[in-house]
DNA sequence: ATGAAAGCGCTAACAT
DNA sequence: ATGTTAGCGCTTTCAT
């Protein structure tokens, strides 16, 4: 028998006082239940949790027990107790980027289908924000994490130390169950392509040193310049943003290039608009390819090539590897590599008429 | 799904065997800090957490130990405790919605200055999933929720009878606190802008009914329409995607729109594909509006008229309003009405010649 | 098949 | 200022 009061406490006709939770309300305990239904803790645990050893008249019981009070189990006790939790954090070093939001939509998935829920967290391409993220997920014991790390650091080392599964995206950690794209390999294609299309003046927008995928398109333009024997070397380093581009282009517009690799989408948008705003006519005046295939590429005039990450397909792997390392935490490292692919539009035709 | 590793468990010198954390690795408790420093587990507990009443040279002995055993407290059983989780979940309607992801900037922003972090979950328009994440913050006991809610679904019930602190964002929920944007008056404005620029059969693509923006902002485009004594309606309701956006468009032009508002920025992106393969000249043959400010909203020809949304503040806005409401539960409902704002690109002029 | 009871790791009274 | 102790709500032996 319980009485509401006005200061969201309710008292048990033994006189007793039970505290609520923080928002003011009673909140009904595995015992509530267990006096409704007229049965142990233990019978209702094992009945909620759907134990093949209970009585089905008591897990009825229990059932409406449970319904009428408005039971639902405190997720924090019963993780305590089983020491396991089916969170999984997913730690990504920008949410505004539609790369990661779709790596985000294939973890997510995965993750949903195999029962766990996913923890989404901004690192913002900052290393104290990794850190703080991560132990985060390391206090609340999460059961892996996936990370997208922003740099080399040893940030996850208090990871490795407590065993918490870990599975690196879209740049690589030692040591660690990762999926990558090979960057270097289709920023090379993605050049060697400027230079069919018949560009001279090839330069390349990166991202910041150190951010191992602005370092490995780097290097697979440089490839495809040396394979060609090609001297001309125009590159230009820049925040992973759209400023980052825009201040890179207009730097490099001193030395007339005519063609550009754009390493991330998002210095895409400060690209193109470095360009247009000095009149210049993309794929015509300045051919174009960009990593990531976002959702307004064909929409430009000309269209703009882009080398397309399986960004879903990456998170969706991620997962995969998590839940079998989460399953089997012995397992040797696994590094699964997926391919990207260069889709040609517009933007690196030279001979392009507008539409 | 749970594994037990014997290969991880440890033998204490007196051969007592603690289990260790799923990883695999045993992880060290508050006794053994205890131990290691030769003090009792509240002098541990208190020097961590830094209550004054501690002696300096305990203090010191406490970091020191707790250093070396690479000691993390267990968030798990401290919210335990505690009886409350410095977690809040924001629980979005589309993780690949640029409106969506600024939101969440705003709100983990905010969050992170005031020590709680954020839980972003993706209910994907689905309300099947957005129940499933609410149960879920229910389950961790998260101290605070913010949702965009997909329809006025009895979801957040639950909710509420548990006395969770909530704040609804971009849709409305009665008896809520909530942070919205004065949707019908943007879309009516945007409207009459449409109007003012001289087109005459101004139609509208919006979402699925029962979404509240998409509602609002056609009931907005009507508004417009009746108090300017136009007659004609050319409507269509599509998904709040690119698919939508475009098979509502590719109905519309059967009705030979000469303009368009548009609902939704990822919409926009349909709408403005169907347009181009018609071989429609945006603004001139067709003028085009829509909501959101996207980032490549200046990169298209003509460049986007568009209604931005501060979706920024709307986020850090619903933080405060939760934090507001954790400290003080019994405030009564506050609803925070931000402004739209127009703003007029090439998109929208008849007129113009192409760049 | 069911119950009693022992914790999971932590914090907060309550002692000292 | 520090230690002792009693739980937070749950699951899971161990009895019965």
């Amino acid at each position: 028998m319980r009485v509401i009061d006005y200061s969201g406490r309710y008292a048990f006709a033994d006189g007793a006082v039970k505290g609520a939770g923080k928002g003011g309300v009673a909140v009904a305990t595995i015992s509530d239940v267990a006096r409704q239904a007229g049965v142990s803790t233990a019978t209702v645990s094992r009945a909620l949790n759907g134990k093949s050893t209970v009585d089905p008249a008591l897990v009825a019981r229990v059932r409406a027990a449970a319904e009428e009070l408005g039971y639902h189990p405190n997720g924090l006790a019963r993780n305590l107790r089983r020491q396991e939790t089916a969170v999984l954090a997913l730690i990504i070093s920008d949410v505004e980027n539609p790369f990661f939001t779709s790596i985000a939509r294939g973890v997510e998935d995965v993750a949903q289908t195999a029962g766990y829920s996913v923890v989404l967290c901004n690192s913002d391409e900052n290393a104290d924000k990794e850190q703080r993220y991560i132990d985060v997920a390391l206090q609340e014991r999460v059961a892996g994490v996936v990370l997208s790390p922003t740099d080399v650091s040893s940030s996850v080392e208090r990871l490795r130390h407590r065993g918490t599964p870990l599975v690196a995206v879209d740049r690589p950690l030692t040591e660690c169950d990762q999926v990558l794209v090979d960057s270097r390999l289709a920023a090379r294609q993605a050049t060697e392509h400027l230079i069919g299309a018949g560009y001279r003046r090839i330069g390349c927008v990166t991202g910041p040193a150190g951010i191992r995928t602005a370092d490995d398109r780097l290097a697979g333009y440089r490839d495809a310049l040396d394979a060609a024997g090609r001297d001309l070397r125009l590159e230009r380093r820049g925040e992973y943003r759209a400023s980052g581009g825009r201040q890179a282009t207009e730097a490099l517009l001193a030395e007339s290039p005519d063609a550009l690799l754009v390493a991330n989408s998002a210095m895409a948008i400060g690209v193109l608009e470095a360009l247009g705003e000095a009149g210049l006519r993309l794929g015509r005046d300045v051919g174009v390819v960009a990593f990531d295939d976002v959702p307004w590429a064909t929409l430009i005039d000309p269209p703009l090539t882009v080398v397309a990450q399986p960004a879903y397909e990456i998170g969706a792997a991620a997962a995969r590897l998590l839940l079998a390392r989460i399953a089997e935490p012995s397992l040797p490292p696994a590094a699964t590599m997926l391919e990207a692919r260069l889709i040609e539009r517009g933007s690196t035709q030279r001979a392009t008429s507008p539409r």
